[in-house]
DNA sequence: GAAAACTATGTAAACGTTTACTATTATTAT
DNA sequence: ATAATAATAGTAAACGTTTACATAGTTTTC
């Protein structure tokens, strides 16, 4: 097939070696600023490479160098505030090494997870980033056999031997409900997702941790489970008011949720926190907004993406002796605002 | 090189072939399901492929098919809630049609753009998405020389060739101010970002045509230039209510902007709507909420992204035949809430 | 029952790089 | 000058696929 200058078609490595006279193992070296080509040799491969507006095929050379500088990171839902602060920091911290990152949306679909970790594997990423929704990942351990690195951020399976960069939820469960608990409020309320789909279950044990400790009781009828949309927030409220006995403070299992139980408890006539304190768990940027005042548990969302992205390309790079997996438990913070007390703080710039 | 059933080495298509005792070519053509193998052939391959945990190496298989099922997106700030529900739909669109996207996030920062424009062409996607964040695309169209099928969303360069999916700007400034005029406020102000950088730059021109049509002179002083963070436009309006002279009403150029105006105005000891109405521009998640209630143009984010992508993959599937570039321009919709009047409306579920 | 038409498989080239080896030439040390 | 060494360049194989072409075997056709 003929190539022109300035066609459609990419220039390769071998039409440069054929204008500059050379073998186009040489246009390599050249290009790749390796030693053993003659400064004036590299001058001229350098400047018809620009002529030809030459771009190195990255698939060409991932295949031989196996290794496409590429990773993958798969997360529940963009579409929640909370991951895409996480995204950002695992995007500068991958763009920063030269990474291209893959995007992954599981809409918190199990089957969806499984589809992106076989096409991950399937095109060769060097690593992976993951916001798993599930417990049992051991198909993911299985799936991928040790044979790319993986990261958990945010959560991660109880007995992985993989690194992650989580929080301690548990702790941060605890937080949120000791701080209701002390606030003086005797019925407290738990909204979460499905108990068994996602291990940050872990939110729930702090809280049942929180009550034991003060000697309160746990009341099945006000432990709920949906998902984690707003929408479930607002619905399970409204049917919870509805029955009489309504918990007078709820702990939201993230930040959305809470954000709906408050819209819920609005539209029944009720007020935050008056009748009915919140608490959440992400602080989502929207959760300081002077109009919400969002009571919540704070997570280092950019630095977890950072570190998580740190940790994987620093096993994709010393790839051999065996790098021991890293497993970083940050503190999570407790951030009072006016969904669970009277007063307004004001910590915006 | 030896390798082993079930090792940390990747199975490949001749280890396969070797068990099978076939050709690799044949071997090939099973598992793709091509005509030209026998049934208990094909079966056999199958087999020993899924005990081998055998994955096809897309990085090889894109080298030959000069195809990568990979599709660039370019955003500027994945953190501003209008972009992850165009991911969103741009994402479930790709999935669906088995392509992967790189998410590339400029920050704003045009060279950024232009460094993410080379990796996407060195990584040889098939296809880009990009909100572009200049007017100058030149270097775009002219870096990449039709080489990648381009696809403009969310706003496009004026004098494109590519496809492109946006809504009217222009048509969504004027809706924006002429609600504000026609809510009777005589001096209306606008708060935006860079004025050169931003094509967005098209919800000014409606504003000023609005502010024309009714005969008001558009006042040098109440026009503001920032970027498209919060806090810009909370340093924005507090610098503007210092000087006496305030605007009673502010068309702010996203609801990023505009909800940093509400909490500046309230900050101020003022009041909105009652001393200043606000507008903004997007329609995020959040501006429904009750808490805040914002008066906004409504973009259909998700299927804009869902039709960008549709779009882009038509063009990457049938190349050849230089299809025409697509021009989508949607309508944009008022959406009247409190933050520009005294009611609220309730549009929840 | 032989020509024609398929079917199943193999061979080898190609995709665009990198890189281990080898060969040539230039430089330095003696 | 001459051997030893270093620098430059070329050759060819490799990465893991797909695919055009060739070949051998099997049906179909009349």
């Amino acid at each position: 097939m003929k190539r022109f200058v300035n066609n459609v078609i990419d220039a390769t490595i071998k039409d440069i070696a054929k204008l500059a006279n050379v073998s186009y193992a040489t246009v390599s070296r050249a290009l790749n600023n390796k030693r053993g080509v003659k400064g004036e040799t590299g001058r001229k491969i350098r400047k018809i490479a620009a002529e030809l507006d030459y771009r190195p095929n990255a698939i060409a050379r991932g295949l031989v160098k196996k290794q496409t500088h590429t990773i993958g990171l798969i997360i529940p839902d963009i579409t929640n505030p909370f991951f895409p602060e996480v995204a950002r920091g695992i995007e500068d911290g991958a763009r920063d090494s030269g990474y291209s990152v893959f995007l992954c949306n599981t809409n918190w679909e199990i089957k969806r997870e499984i589809l992106y970790l076989n096409l991950l594997a399937e095109k060769r990423v060097d690593g992976i980033i993951i916001a798993p929704i599930s417990n049992q990942v051991d198909f993911l351990e299985k799936t991928l056999r040790g044979k790319i690195s993986v990261v958990y951020v945010s959560n991660a399976p109880r007995n992985t031997k993989n690194s992650f960069v989580v929080i301690d939820s548990i702790r941060g469960g605890f937080l949120a409900t000791r701080h209701l608990i002390e606030s003086g409020y005797k019925s407290i309320g738990f909204i979460g997702a499905q108990e068994d789909l996602v291990n940050i279950s872990e939110r729930l044990e702090g809280y049942k941790l929180a009550l034991k400790e003060y000697g309160m009781e746990i009341r099945q009828e006000q432990v709920r489970f949906g998902d984690f949309k707003r929408e479930t927030g607002y619905r399970i409220i409204q049917r919870m008011i509805e029955i009489d006995d309504y918990p007078r403070a709820v702990f939201a299992e993230n930040d959305l949720l809470a954000l709906g139980v408050i819209q819920g408890v609005k539209e029944m006539g009720l007020s935050v926190p008056e009748d009915i304190a919140v608490v959440g768990f992400d602080d989502i940027p929207f959760a300081a907004f002077p109009e919400v005042q969002l009571t919540t548990i704070s997570q280092p969302k950019y630095e977890m993406g950072k570190s998580a992205v740190e940790i994987v390309l620093a096993k994709i790079e010393k790839r051999g002796p065996e790098t021991p997996a890293r497993r970083i438990v940050l503190e999570p913070e407790l951030i009072i605002r006016r969904s669970s007390r009277g007063g307004i703080n004001q910590t915006f710039l």
